[in-house]
DNA sequence: AGGAAATAGATGTTGTAACACATATTGCAA
DNA sequence: TTGCAATATGTGTTACAACATCTATTTCCT
């Protein structure tokens, strides 16, 4: 449905300002529909992004840095998700042996378990395939990763910007 | 610059699923943009969108069910949002005369200062047009629009899908 | 070696999202 | 009218994001 539609009332004042509400609402929409699959396994989102990072190193371990690197949503709390983690026995954690100060955490079997289970959304992913065409989808990354190089800050240095 | 340098690391199972994931981090970047640009004003992406929609009523009072449904995340806590906002002097709020279950939540002059100053992210949205063209625009408009359409349990009525 | 600076991580705080549950009020039906 | 269901909102809880601050450890410099 038309975002207009959908949120009531506005109009928007140019195209790419409704891009801006369509990307923050079509946001929330795919989350709750990734929140909703991961339900079942008793895990968020966020703590599904860093178990997918830690299957990508297994059977390496990981550090919390190289967590804040690789995920998502900028750095936050990796210290606190993967606490929750090991309590629920999806990942362990041990001192390193050759900088004390380091965290090697690695997935356990049981959390290499549950990504199987949830099988990348797989059903997701197909249902939003029925919609749109790879074409469309490939215009779209591209649109949007143009979108992104008017510099954030903090991710952009400047040698990149020419 | 592509989604696959920023976040490091993978190859995607196909062009959706890196749409899915370009979805989620480009909201990322831009709420950061938004949330920055906020910060002078001392309130938050919520509570920006609160008075947006008080604004939008102004001068008639808005109830909380209704800033629920307007909300670009979803339900919410709407109650909370009201009363952080009436603590800054933003809003006020006073029970209805004909339903005294009903709050009536109406934007104040402060407010509509503060909205003002902010000027609706003139210089965010300039930037972006910058990179990306108006007919580009448009298109992810159409295709954002159209991978929605998959259905969102709770949005979606049956009697919507034909 | 000794100490400052950098690094890795943990911890505390505020504001939110998502959810369950509690309370007040209204409207409707018997 | 009485009582129950529906409505509108408030409150409590958990997990997070963003941010600041603190501690432990390592590295670098002299």
């Amino acid at each position: 449905m038309r975002l207009e539609n959908e949120i009531q009332q506005r109009k928007f004042s140019s195209e790419m300002h409704k891009l801006a509400v369509n990307i923050l609402y079509t946001h929330g929409w795919l989350v709750s529909l990734l929140s909703e699959a991961l339900k079942p396994h008793d895990i968020t989102l966020a703590q599904f992004n860093i178990l997918r990072i830690l299957r990508g190193q297994y059977p390496n371990p990981a550090t919390i840095s190289l967590l804040k690197e690789r995920m998502l949503d900028k750095m936050s709390d990796a210290s606190r998700l993967v606490e929750r983690l090991r309590v629920k026995g999806l990942v362990e954690r041990a001192v390193s042996d050759h900088d004390r100060r380091k965290a090697n955490v690695r997935i356990t079997p049981q959390g290499l378990r549950v990504l199987e289970e949830i099988g990348d959304f797989d059903e997701i992913i197909a249902a939003m395939e029925h919609r749109v065409s790879k074409q469309d989808s490939e215009q779209v990354n591209i649109i949007l990763d143009s979108l992104r190089d008017i510099g954030l800050p903090g991710v952009q240095s400047v040698s990149e910007r020419t």
